[in-house]
RNA sequence: GCGGGCGUGGCGGAAUGGUAGACGCAAGGGACUUAAAAUCCCUCGGCCGCAAGGCCAUGCGGGUUCGACUCCCGCCGCCCGCACCA
């Protein structure tokens, strides 16, 4: 008897070396079969995987073994993102190497995920932290620079105190830098950047093609990209600023409501500004307390609109009024221009600054109720004492020649005058499209990164290392006993010859944001040691990623970057496509309850144990039996020390558990709860399915039989469920809705353990065998091994992972009869099997005749009957 | 503030205008066992009823429709993203 226990420990293993012996994942770049790239967002090497990284792994290799199966020459590769901070401050705390930290994490993870049968490509590993990676990407830096897409200018960065680096706007949430915490500073430093905003427009445009993302990202993109359409209007300096400047230049979005202008404000960065404050030392103490302010959540919602009044004038360009020009701490330089015209009746700030100053507040928009029968000389009499400006839609009124027209007629009246008029030898006005994106920082005054390769001379300025030298290796020699960037107080390697002139020069001590390594890394997948970035023919045949898969986390920040990557690849000749990844699923996190002890102590899962269900469910500590807190589902994380490990699970119940359980109950965009009972019940499942099969595989027929030409009703009817299961279950991973296939998968099993029982004739046994195969070759992506083992046992010497998924017979989808659903006035009251193509009559007649029908007529005539062919019956009484 | 999403049994969730609650978990009952584990069988939204059957039910209130978890309008609650972007 073969019904012992399945030992996932032995089984898994065992698999495991026959898959690598047959190199049964290695993908081959000249095979003529159409291509599939998967691809997981690839891990960062903190330490240990941990369950998160197994359900994004377990879905992405699903579809992997999936596509093999359906006869597509499947990518699927793994590599490691492994520059970054955290290598850092392991090394300040506990006096390990970078390097050192970072390769043992990988080795220790790659362990890891080998344990969970990934079938993944294991020869185009790649680490971004090793110069046979960053050499390229210093490559396509040296390109990208000498394409016009690098920029080296002064900016006020965002600078993190305690990490001492400088952060991206992305890298700051509220106010705080992402991986400090710590309240992030303003500084002015030279760094390296990246013209991302040269692709503003193309970035957005292209959104609406990547058909196969999520709604949700698109639009997080692009409202990141945030652009919007407006006119950039000078207005003619009444008192003239000491910059010497003729006009104050503006962007607005309403200069429909231009009329309604009642001052000017210019940003506490504006040149103007600055200037005014060299001679004036209240507006530089002014200015010193708009830097001050917070950029937090909190501080703007409560910031008072503050400005300080230059003494300077402008003149309206169209009723000569004079306006007077602020620096207002609420304009920002990063925008437009840094200055605004304020419009109080119908912008909230401005209304808000202008009743702080006494500024006159001239509503120039009405609402249309108002126009139509109200009193428009009452509302607008009131109007400056409302607490709210009007922003809504209306028509124009205060605004001489704009009067009456709507707000869009408005503006582009208004856009049109003032493009046909100057100042100087400049039009008064251009129609401009303004975005919110910023160009990228890269630079990074860390160790543990890619060296930007660059030399600093005195006479040359910045001059690019000859490729011939490269990679800029980093130095293993560092000491971390201070923070700040190890490579500035590093003793020679800074010290180089500049490669134009050959004096001595400083070589560029920054390092690259860990977002340019991740940013093209799944194009090096495609030649992952090639002595140049890619192979444009080789990358070109793969790429796009055909489904990619990730955490929501990178929504904006890493997919923004790769989507700009590409097509400064493009056009620096890498390749020739423009999207890096046509399809993109976003998992949802594995998240697990919290346990806290009586001092507010977190206590680990392992350590807890949890008496009674639901309302009634208590936690304890296992060894001290001291009563715990339940708290809320959150994400695995250290801090809360609600993680589990995936070795635990894989050690005790198998990888095809864990699998099978991270996949089947919650949708995959959705959370899942790790729970204890999940896992076992998941368990029972592997079991279950082991004595089915093995105790099937005693009395079927050999495999290849030849088709029976006749199967009797049991067997028919086992056939069509087999046929409509791989019909649906197909459908399902087309689509990656996991648990609705695996739903199926186990409907399908109950339905082979009853009908194992059922009858042995010929055509039953060819059908069980059918039926067994079917099951197993579909759960195969999900439970890999246990499909091994139980091919093996149902007589094949090939390998479940090289089979063909089954083929549907369409005729096996289509019934004879069905059974319609009846109902009267909307309500379900009986049910009729009738034939799949009787006449509506027939279906109507056959209805009507039905004894609950008739009960709930009461003898009368039915009103009106809906027949939907083979879907339901409602008669209407 | 702006934008987006979600709300279904004890729980995770099915059902994308057509039988609400597939499938799983938990729970209860039974069989097997000296016993336990494992396994197998049955029950499992609420209420009324011996039963047949009926009534109520997808956050709340309206609407469209022969028919609404699903579409529309208005509330309530929760979650996410962006945030002084002119």
């Amino acid at each position: 008897m073969s019904t012992e226990r399945y030992n996932p420990r032995e089984v898994e293993q065992r698999w495991q070396a026959v898959w690598d012996e047959r190199r049964l994942f290695a993908a081959d770049n000249d095979d003529p079969r159409p291509k599939y790239y998967v691809l997981e967002m690839f891990p960062y090497p903190s330490g240990r995987i941990h369950i998160g990284h197994t359900r994004n792994y377990a879905m992405g290799d699903v579809v992997a073994r999936y596509k093999r199966a359906r006869g597509w020459n499947v990518l699927h590769p793994m590599g490691w993102d492994a520059f970054g901070m955290p290598a850092e401050n392991a090394a300040m705390q506990n006096k390990i190497h970078p390097k050192e930290w970072t390769y043992d994490n990988i080795a220790t993870m790659r362990e890891q995920l080998k344990l969970m049968g990934l079938s993944i490509d294991w020869s185009r590993e790649l680490a971004t932290c090793d110069p046979e990676y960053y050499a390229q990407q210093q490559k396509l830096f040296l390109d990208f620079l000498a394409a016009g897409l690098v920029d080296r200018k002064t900016a006020k960065v965002n600078w993190d105190p305690v990490d001492q680096t400088v952060l991206a706007n992305e890298q700051v949430i509220d106010g705080k830098g992402w991986r400090s915490g710590a309240p992030v500073e303003s500084r002015e430093l030279t760094q390296w950047f990246l013209k991302i905003t040269e692709y503003s427009e193309e970035l957005l445009d292209a959104i609406g093609d990547l058909e196969r993302w999520p709604d949700r990202v698109r639009l997080m993109q692009r409202n990141w990209i945030g652009r919007s359409e407006g006119l950039r209007i000078r207005f003619a300096f009444d008192t003239a600023p000491p910059t010497g400047d003729a006009c104050l230049e503006v962007f607005t979005t309403r200069h429909d409501t231009l009329f309604g202008a009642s001052f000017m404000a210019v940003s506490p960065d504006h040149p103007i500004a600055t200037a005014c404050a060299e001679t004036d030392p209240e507006l530089a103490a002014f200015i010193q307390e708009c830097r001050t302010l917070g950029t937090s959540a909190e501080a703007i919602e409560t910031a008072e609109k503050k400005g300080y009044d230059t003494g300077l004038t402008v003149r309206h360009p169209f009723d000569d009024r004079i306006l007077k020009v602020y620096v207002a701490n609420f304009v920002l330089m990063g925008y437009g221009t840094g200055a605004i015209f304020g419009c109080p009746g119908h912008d909230q700030r401005d209304f808000d600054f202008a009743k702080k100053y006494g500024l006159k507040i001239i509503p120039v928009v009405a609402p249309d109720e108002v126009l139509n029968g109200g009193d428009l000389a009452a509302w607008v009499a009131a109007y400056a004492d409302q607490r709210e400006a009007f922003v809504g839609d209306g028509r124009m009124i205060n605004s001489d020649f704009l009067n009456g027209m709507s707000i869009a007629d408005a503006k582009e009246e208004v856009a049109a005058r003032l493009e046909s008029r100057a100042i100087g030898n400049a039009p008064e006005g251009a129609r401009e499209v303004n975005y919110r994106l910023r160009d990228w920082g890269i630079s990074r005054q860390r160790y543990w990164g890619c060296p930007i390769p660059i030399i600093h001379c005195d006479d040359c300025g910045a001059v690019p290392v000859p490729e011939t030298d490269l990679p800029v290796r980093l130095p293993d020699d560092i000491d971390f006993d201070k923070p700040g960037n190890p490579l500035d107080r590093h003793a020679t390697w800074s010290k180089a010859a500049c490669p134009q002139c050959g004096k001595p020069a400083r070589r560029e001590t920054d390092t690259m944001d860990t977002f340019v390594d991740s940013s093209w890394y799944f194009a090096r997948f495609t030649t992952p040691h090639l002595d140049t970035p890619t192979n444009r023919d080789v990358v070109n045949a793969w790429l796009p990623v055909d489904q990619y898969i990730g955490g929501i986390e990178h929504a904006i920040l890493h997919l923004l970057y790769s989507r700009f990557f590409t097509r400064a690849m493009r056009k620096t000749g890498h390749l020739d496509i423009d999207e890096p990844f046509a399809g993109l699923f976003t998992q949802g996190m594995v998240v697990h309850e919290t346990y806290r002890n009586a001092a507010g102590e977190w206590i680990e899962p392992a350590a807890v144990r949890v008496e009674g269900q639901d309302s009634d469910r208590k936690a304890f500590h296992a060894e001290t039996g001291e009563p715990l807190t339940i708290g809320a589902l959150e994400k695995m994380s250290k801090s809360r020390r609600n993680t589990v490990g995936p070795e635990d699970i894989t050690g005790l119940y198998g990888a095809d558990t864990a699998r099978w359980f991270m996949l089947s109950d919650s949708p995959p965009e959705r959370d899942v709860e790790w729970t204890d009972a999940g896992v076992e019940g998941a368990h029972r499942h592997v079991q279950r399915v082991w004595r089915l099969i093995s105790r099937l595989a005693e009395t079927l027929p050999p495999p290849g039989q030849a088709k029976p030409a006749t199967f009797g009703d049991p067997a028919l009817e086992l056939r069509r469920h087999v046929h409509r299961t791989i019909d649906n279950v197909t459908q399902d991973l087309e689509r990656l809705r996991f648990n609705r296939a695996i739903a199926q998968l186990y409907e399908l099993t109950n339905v082979l353990a009853n009908a194992a029982n059922a009858s042995d004739g010929t055509d039953f046994g060819w059908a069980l065998r059918e039926a067994s195969e079917a099951l197993v070759v579909m759960f195969a992506p999900m439970m890999p091994h246990l499909a091994e083992e139980c091919w093996r046992i149902l007589g094949h010497e090939t390998l479940a992972a090289e089979t063909a998924w089954p083929d549907v017979e369409p005729d096996l989808l289509t019934v004879e009869t069905v059974l319609l659903p009846v109902q009267v006035n909307g309500k379900k009251r009986a049910e009729l099997t009738i034939a799949v193509d009787a006449s509506e009559e027939d279906v109507q007649s056959a209805a009507l005749a039905l004894e609950p029908v008739q009960r709930f007529l009461e003898g009368r005539a039915p009103r009106r009957v809906v027949v939907v062919p083979n879907r339901i019956v409602n008669v209407v009484a």
